[in-house]
Parts: C-alpha cells; structure tokens; sequence
DNA sequence: ACACGTAGAGAACTGGT
DNA sequence: ACCAGCACTCTACGTGT
C-alpha cells in the first residue's frame, strides 16, 4: 500500500526525509545560492544552480544563464597525493563514448593530411592497421558499449537532455554492464532506463512516456528495466518533494507569499504524517495552495489552480480535504 | 459560477502463483 | 512471466449553493 508505483509521479514514504538531508547536503557542497530578481517576472525566486551550470527562476522556471562557467576542476582533492592522482592533462575524458573519448580514428580513405593518395606500400600497411584498431577497439562488449552510448546519446538529444545528465546516464549504463545486467535484457531498453534514472536524479522533468517516446522500447518494458536496474545498481532516486511545485505555482496564480508560505507549511506538515505516499506531487503542492489561498483570505477557484498545476479539479478535490482534516483545519 | 460527489475507464504497482 | 487486486487520476455528468 505504501508505494505501488514507481513512476515520477511517486513520492515514497520514508524517503523524504533522506531526501531532504541529501539535498541539503548537496546545496552546502555545490553552494546554491539566491541571487538578484528574475528579468522575466521579477519574482526573486533566482537559483544558481552551479551543479548544473544554470541560473533559473523558480517562479517562471526561466533559465536566466544555463552557459555559467565551471571554472574549478571538475574533482576535488584533499590531499596531494589524491591531486596527483585525479590531476590530468589531454584532451577531454568523456563518458559518452565507449573508450572515454580516448580513441584514435583512422581514416578509412587511402589519403594523407594533404589529400594526395597514399602509395601502394603505405596503403596496405593502413589496412593492417585499421584491421587492428578495429579488433582492438569493438570487440563483444565494447561494440555493445558503443551502441548503447550512441542510443543515449540519440535520445537525449530527442529529449534536449543537457550533457552533463547525459554522462550520468552514461555512468549508469556502464555500472549495469559491468554488473552483468545486461544478458536477457535489449541494449536499448537498458540505455533507455539509464537515461530515465539519470534524468531522474538531476530532477529533470522527463517522464517515462517522454523517454518512452524516443526509445526503441515499449514503455512497460523502460520501466520494467529502470526498476531492475535501480533496484540491482541502488540507486538513490529522491522522490519528487512536493513542496518543490509550490512557488512555480503560486507564482503562476500570482497568490500572496503568505499562500505561498502556507501552502508549503501544509504540505511539510502532512507528509510528516505519511500522506504523500503514493500521491501525484504535483496535485498534492496544487491542493495544498488551494487550501493555503482559503486559509488566507486571498482565495483561487479549484479551476484555477488545476488549470496551472496541470492537474483536475477531482484530484484537488480529494487532496485538499485529506490535508484539511490532517491539519484539522475546518473548511 | 463554483463546489462537491460519484461512476467508469485506464494505467501501474504489489504480491501470488 | 502472467494474472488478480487495488490505490490513484482522469473524464464526464449530475446536484447543490
């Protein structure tokens, strides 16, 4: 009864509270941070989010700057010997492509840097080589590394999916094939659930039938294998807070901060008491502002909260008075 | 207009076999 | 691997203020 879907929708008992510290713990270390107000609805709800190279607006969800530099290293060290191991020079190491990036390509045209064609003598001997570098490069399971890569990589593009959520992704599928979860399962199905969970971890909003969409599997079959592998690989997934659709919202509706602040006492309040189990995190935060707007004095039709939350005026229905009668607050 | 309730459909999870 | 049962959400419609 305590969690029956896996979806992105879900949000499982017990774990918020993790969640939360985890996401605290996070903030300290990437130092999230407010800056000035929002160019677009001035709201002040600006996140820098150095994590993932974007400032947004928690108000509107613009990206105000998603090209902020990382201008640190992108490890940390605490001791030098730990700085001579994790320092490195070259190009760059990607986990995008199946050898890290670290490939040589040898050019299948018999031509020098110049264009001019190669003698007899040079020619065989690059066929020997490309012989080599192509046995030594794609047999059994590089070849499948690479095609799942190349499919990860495909969809995320389909899903404008950022880079960096894509090498997630990449790490993901890497750890499943290197625990052997790969034989009875499609290439694609399980690139495709690596995907979902990376996307999932970066609190991306892609769904399951967005990723279904754009994979070459079937949904059942993506979250049969997302919650396989995120059972095999635990996986922290964190379940969608609630409260984090608040100030999109209110925003939207253009309630007063005190709804706002409301809404979200509402929703910290009752999850504590187990409610959000099983719920759809977006109807659980419309519900709550709904309840918070009436509580206020500054009160939203039901219609007009779903329309905005993007959720029906039954789910609101249902939720609110849950909340209502946990709070004991009589409406 | 707004709020409320309900029925039926549909999708998705758990647990059992 | 399939099936039954089930909580949840949605659509749709009727009723009450």
């Amino acid at each position: 009864m305590v969690e029956h879907r896996a979806d992105e929708t879900l949000v499982r008992e017990g774990e918020v509270e993790d969640h939360r510290e985890r996401i605290q713990k996070e903030d300290e270390l990437t130092g999230e941070d407010e800056v000035e107000d929002c160019p677009e609805c001035g709201g002040s709800h600006l996140v820098s989010d150095s994590r993932r190279g974007e400032v947004v607006c928690e108000d509107c969800g613009l990206v105000v700057d998603d090209v902020q530099v990382d201008r640190g290293p992108d490890w940390r060290a605490f001791d030098s010997a730990e700085r001579d191991q994790k320092s490195r020079v070259g190009g760059p190491v990607t986990e995008t492509m199946h050898d890290r990036g670290l490939s040589t390509e040898i050019d299948w045209r018999d031509r020098d840097a110049s264009g001019q064609a190669l003698s007899s003598e040079k020619r065989s001997q690059m066929k020997r080589l490309r012989k080599w570098h192509k046995r030594s490069q794609a047999k059994g399971k590089e070849r499948r590394l690479r095609h799942a890569l190349g499919e990860i990589e495909r969809m995320s593009s389909a899903l404008n999916v950022p880079d960096n959520t894509q090498e997630i992704a990449a790490v993901i599928f890497r750890k499943a094939h290197g625990e052997g979860l790969l034989p009875g399962r499609s290439v694609e199905g399980v690139a495709a659930a690596s995907l979902y969970a990376a996307a999932r971890q970066e609190n991306l909003p892609r769904s399951l039938d967005d990723v279904a969409d754009v994979s070459r599997v079937s949904r059942q079959e993506l979250a049969r294998t997302y919650r396989y592998i995120v059972r095999e690989l635990s996986l922290e997934i964190g379940p969608t807070n609630p409260a984090k659709f608040v100030p999109q919202i209110a925003s939207e509706l253009g309630v007063s901060d005190e709804v706002e602040y409301r809404a979200v006492e509402i929703i910290e309040d009752t999850s504590e008491m187990g409610l959000t189990s099983g719920k759809s995190p977006k109807g659980y935060a419309a519900a709550a502002i709904y309840l918070a707007s009436i509580l206020a004095n500054d009160k939203r039709t039901q219609n007009a909260v779903a329309e905005v939350a993007e959720v029906t005026e039954v789910t609101i229905r249902n939720r609110y008075q849950e909340q209502a009668e946990a709070i004991g607050a009589a409406v």
